[in-house]
RNA sequence: CGGGGCGUAGCGCAGCCUGGUAGCGCACCUGCCUUGGGCGCAGGGGGUCGCAGGUUCGAAUCCUGUCGCCCCGACCA
């Protein structure tokens, strides 16, 4: 049993000015944690009880699965050199030198340790499976930390990597893992949701991610009512409606038409008396990579995709096999077309290959050379208007093959509410979410690049093939107060509170109220719950406000009618309040959650 | 990296435009009072006004620089 007037727990009646969500508001207010600088945050007494129990959940979930690690985070270059991340994670990456001048960084996941880990020891098929997992300390130099806790650059993640012998193998830890990530979700009391994800930087196959709906979230999900289908933005496609193509010109080829003043999409189709559909938009951007030498090369880049359609970054970034673009400088376009941009197009441009994600010597070809990709709702479609590289002027006509060719056609658009789900047509819905868990599968990304093999039954040397899943444990704590909280304050699930009942005498003077309170929080401790009394010399209004605010899920309180004994029960969440008589409690709590159920 | 906003007591804010001894509410300390939803009365402690330069007899206030924090954007040519 804990006493209130003895702990540090410094709410606050006010929130302070610059936090937005709700979340953040409440843990600052609810005293669990402080700031020390942007995305750096101090868990104070009720934050780091909460934490250790959630990691407490994590870690007997995961002990089913899995075999507890401690990895360093301060981490050698020649590791993640080894596995070419040392350039790839860019800035987001916290680097320093030590004494001698030698590069280190700190970790920001953990796939090159514990691949050199595997490359060091692992020997023999019939060391695996393998499972290891860690709960630890992740930094990640983010380029805009936000909203509290919720993107933030030092955070407690679990994260575990599989090595196996085969493809079945991954199938079957990845299954695992999707298992286990459900069942701790659920006894941390999220309501989630699993949707199919982009990998991004950490590459492989396939991957999957744990959301949880909230307003605050920064991660669109596309699902749909009827079928269950649901998928990041990054990855979501659409059945689309068909698009009746535009009529051929007269003279059955392009024709260049005059269209002053018309720099957007919408202008153009406007001036043309043309469907903004059979546009195309030409967007030009400037992708980086390097040369045989490991010197950058810059190479243009063009999307062309239809007028009213929005690219979505993450899906442009793995057609291009995951390397960096940005948008190409107003000076740079009129040197690479000739002309400014409102006017931009496909037809005439020189191409290069496009060198698959492993292909080490970048693009061959001349500088001025593009990449030109087309997005998958261009596919098949004739007679398109679009930019003719010369100031006012449009084609109208266009046909690829005919007119101008592409380097690939690609899934680049975001999906919109309401298209049509592609499994079973219904319409999708769009929803905000925060990311709480991410499982991939990797494949030999880390194992190939980093030489981590294994003999085969055969005495065959194999590579191992890898799956790597993270948890978010502090997104779980903000995620769960997103998702429960009011005006007054937030509730957890008692699995994850700090305390699960707070007993509330209203008067500490009344030495009878004071006894009769210290023996029920006596007596609920013995039964199992984390109970916290509060012995404060408070009036009541106080106390009251205070445990509404602090997460607690169940409060007692014993006041006014402890002389005809009986005490209130209040249920945070619903702010239902029981009257019962003193010696039935126990059972009406545990009616509610019993610890040792 | 681009744009916007803000740095004055632990929290929320005023004062700045128009320079002249730094204020309010909450919180905190002491006493009295009160005890079922942030009670009342009285007294009190606490701030190099983010930092550094400059202008001035005098700077929280004006100027320059710098650091920090928050928000939006970093896609639609």
């Amino acid at each position: 049993m804990q006493r209130w007037s003895k702990l540090f727990i410094p709410t606050l009646r006010e929130a302070p000015a610059d936090a937005e969500v709700a979340s953040h508001k409440f843990l600052i207010r609810a005293g669990y944690v402080r700031q020390l600088a942007a995305g750096i945050y101090e868990y104070l007494f009720m934050a780091q009880r909460t934490i250790l129990k959630i990691t407490g959940i994590v870690r007997q979930e995961m002990d089913t699965i899995g075999q507890e690690m401690y990895l360093p985070a301060l981490n050698p270059r020649e590791v993640w050199e080894a596995s070419g991340r040392w350039s790839v994670m860019g800035d987001n990456m916290f680097r320093l030198k030590d004494r001698k001048g030698a590069d280190l960084c700190l970790g920001m996941t953990h796939e090159e340790i514990m691949t050199d880990i595997a490359r060091k020891e692992l020997r023999s098929y019939k060391q695996l499976p393998q499972i290891w997992y860690q709960i630890q300390t992740k930094f990640r130099d983010e380029p805009r930390p936000k909203s509290g806790l919720l993107r933030v650059r030092q955070f407690t993640m679990k994260d575990a990597y599989s090595f196996d012998i085969d493809r079945a193998g991954l199938d079957k830890s990845f299954d695992l893992h999707d298992k286990v990530y459900r069942r701790i979700f659920s006894r941390c009391g999220l309501d989630f949701v699993a949707v199919e994800a982009d990998s991004g930087s950490m590459g492989g196959s396939q991957s999957q991610e744990f959301m949880v709906y909230t307003d605050a979230g920064e991660d669109l999900v596309a699902s749909c009512g009827k079928c269950g289908y649901a998928a990041n933005l990054e990855k979501a496609t659409s059945k689309l409606e068909a698009v009746a193509d535009l009529a051929d010109n007269p003279s059955g080829q392009r024709e260049k038409v005059h269209t002053p003043a018309t720099k957007t999409i919408d202008e153009v189709a406007a001036f043309l008396k043309t469907p903004v559909n059979c546009n195309m938009k030409s967007l030009a951007y400037v992708l980086t990579d390097a040369d045989a030498k490991g010197e950058p090369v810059f190479r243009p880049l063009l999307l062309l995709m239809r007028g009213n359609d929005q690219a979505n970054e993450a899906k442009v970034s793995a057609a291009i096999g995951g390397r960096e673009y940005r948008p190409m400088r107003e000076e740079e376009i009129v040197e690479y077309f000739g002309t400014a941009a409102g006017f931009l197009g496909p037809v005439g441009l020189p191409q290069v290959k496009l060198a698959d994600a492993k292909g080490k010597p970048a693009y061959e070809g001349g500088k001025k050379d593009f990449i030109v990709l087309l997005d998958k709702a261009l596919e098949g479609r004739r007679n398109l208007v679009g930019g003719a590289n010369e100031a006012d002027h449009h084609f109208t006509g266009l046909n690829l093959g005919v007119d101008f060719t592409v380097t690939a056609v690609a899934d680049m658009r975001n999906v919109v509410e309401g298209e049509g789900c592609p499994r079973c047509g219904a319409p999708l819905k769009l929803g905000k979410t925060v990311e709480i868990g991410h499982i991939f599968k990797l494949g030999t990304k880390y194992s190939e690049s980093m030489g981590a093999t294994v003999l085969d039954k055969d005495g065959k040397e194999q590579v191992l093939i890898m799956g790597s899943y993270g948890i978010g444990v502090e997104r779980i704590l903000t995620s769960a107060i997103e998702q429960n909280h009011d005006d007054n304050g937030f509730w957890l699930a008692p699995s994850i509170a700090p305390f699960t009942v707070v007993v509330v005498p209203t008067n500490v003077r009344d030495a009878a109220l004071l006894e009769g309170a210290e023996k029920i929080a006596a007596e609920l401790e013995a039964a199992g719950y984390d109970v916290l009394l509060d012995d404060r010399d408070e009036r009541p209004g106080v106390k009251f406000k205070d445990a509404d605010l602090v997460g607690i899920p169940y409060r007692v309180n014993v006041g006014k009618f402890f002389a005809e004994g009986k005490l209130e029960l209040v249920e945070r969440a619903g702010a239902k309040k029981t009257e019962v008589a003193t010696g039935e409690l126990l059972g009406h709590l545990q009616a509610l959650y019993n610890p040792r159920a």
